[in-house]
DNA sequence: CAAACTATACTTAGCAT
DNA sequence: GATGCTAAGTATAGTTT
């Protein structure tokens, strides 16, 4: 089949070799043709070069998966691996599942159920742990008790401001308009509002807020208390 | 490449596609072996005839599967996979990975955690839930107690009767020796038993052990006082 | 029906481009 | 590296056994 007769063997001369290899790929995927036509045979041919170059023959080209999932089947075979974590899968769902079923068992004598499934030697250590819990949540919401005093304090004092500067406000906007605002002095007006919150036992007095500066937007108050309460430490909880 | 040329189409004569099936489907096995053979190619041949019988070749025929893969990943494809409940599997573990959160975040209160994630609002709930729980398990603490003090009882009645029973053992012995052991004998014993409980004052009668609860083993007594029994020829039953 | 035959069509090795 | 050429080697259609 050419000018002389070849050993089927490896063919050692690189180039010859993928001369070949380029020549009689295209024969056979030629004749795998021609047999699937012919006889109406479903076949596919899958070739990689020594390169790794990919070429492949289908009788039917987009159902390459099809036939080869036919022939794995009928051979009985499965794919090495796809990537059968499954059972993995399966393990760890299964833990998941105890794991749930463990909480869900622990949950119940806190509700009160199923004490009879406890052993007696742990009643004295459930019945501490339920005291200690009714504690926290009391100590809870005493906590939020008291944040909700200091809001209302918070609040009334912040009225009290904006009622005093709404009461000046003639007086503020003609000093306004005498003087520019200059940045530093909005920072140490900050400051000391900071200050005279931190500091304050009772809500206060107007008395005291008129020794601020004056040079304010009456806008501000609102803004201003708001950080106050989010940064109150007694506030820090866990 | 024959007596004479054919079109490249279906062969409808039934007999002479399969003979050309079968010259064929040789001359191309052959030539996928010389192709990887010579070209230290890796292919893989899979052809299923017209009437779906399988043939194949893969230049390393162990490894197909490997060739397979190969192919599949080298094209991006996947394999339809019938059984891929995998997507389900996801599914069903999210869910539970989920209701295992929520339960632990749902036992946390209870340990008196993470009390300000709770809403305010809910933290009266979970006081009297606690509260609740307290007292059933301080209910439950009561009841074994209870029980306790039955068996120390039972035991001590167990033993009263065992001293009884020594000290009449010369009598019975000798009312045994003269008559055999008839039922009603055995009943009249168990009368004189039964008196004999009826008129002691604290230790409760072997009728109202039935009534216990279940949670005291009720083969408790038979175990203290079966020594006893075994012991004494006379007490022999069934 | 399968295997063997054989004339002929097809494929391709080696070479050249 | 791909393509074209062509003699030589192969595959196989149709036929025979």
């Amino acid at each position: 089949m050419g000018r002389g007769k070849i050993q089927i063997k490896k063919i050692e001369n690189q180039t010859a070799r993928q001369v070949t290899f380029s020549k009689r790929r295209s024969g056979l995927i030629k004749k795998t043709h021609e047999l699937s036509v012919l006889c109406d045979a479903h076949i596919g041919l899958i070739v990689f070069s020594a390169t790794g170059k990919l070429s492949e023959y289908c009788s039917d080209p987009p159902r390459m998966p099809e036939l080869i999932e036919r022939y794995l089947q009928t051979n009985g075979l499965r794919l090495p691996d796809p990537n059968d974590d499954r059972e993995e899968l399966y393990h760890e769902m299964e833990v998941l599942r105890r794991e749930t079923h463990k909480l869900e068992f622990r949950l119940r004598p806190y509700h009160g159920q199923d004490l009879a499934s406890i052993p007696p030697h742990e009643l004295d250590g459930l019945e501490q742990q339920l005291e200690h819990s009714v504690l926290k949540v009391r100590e809870r919401k005493q906590q939020l008790d008291n944040l909700n005093r200091k809001r209302r304090m918070l609040e009334e004092d912040n009225n009290n401001m904006y009622r005093w500067l709404h009461e000046h406000r003639t007086a503020i906007e003609f000093q306004q308009a005498g003087i520019d605002t200059k940045p530093g002095e909005y920072q140490q007006f900050l400051e000391q509002l900071q200050y005279y919150n931190n500091h304050q036992q009772q809500p206060n007095s107007v008395l005291q807020l008129a020794t601020l500066p004056s040079e304010i937007d009456p806008n501000y108050h609102l803004q201003l208390a708001q950080p106050n309460l989010q940064n109150d430490p007694t506030a820090k909880i866990d």
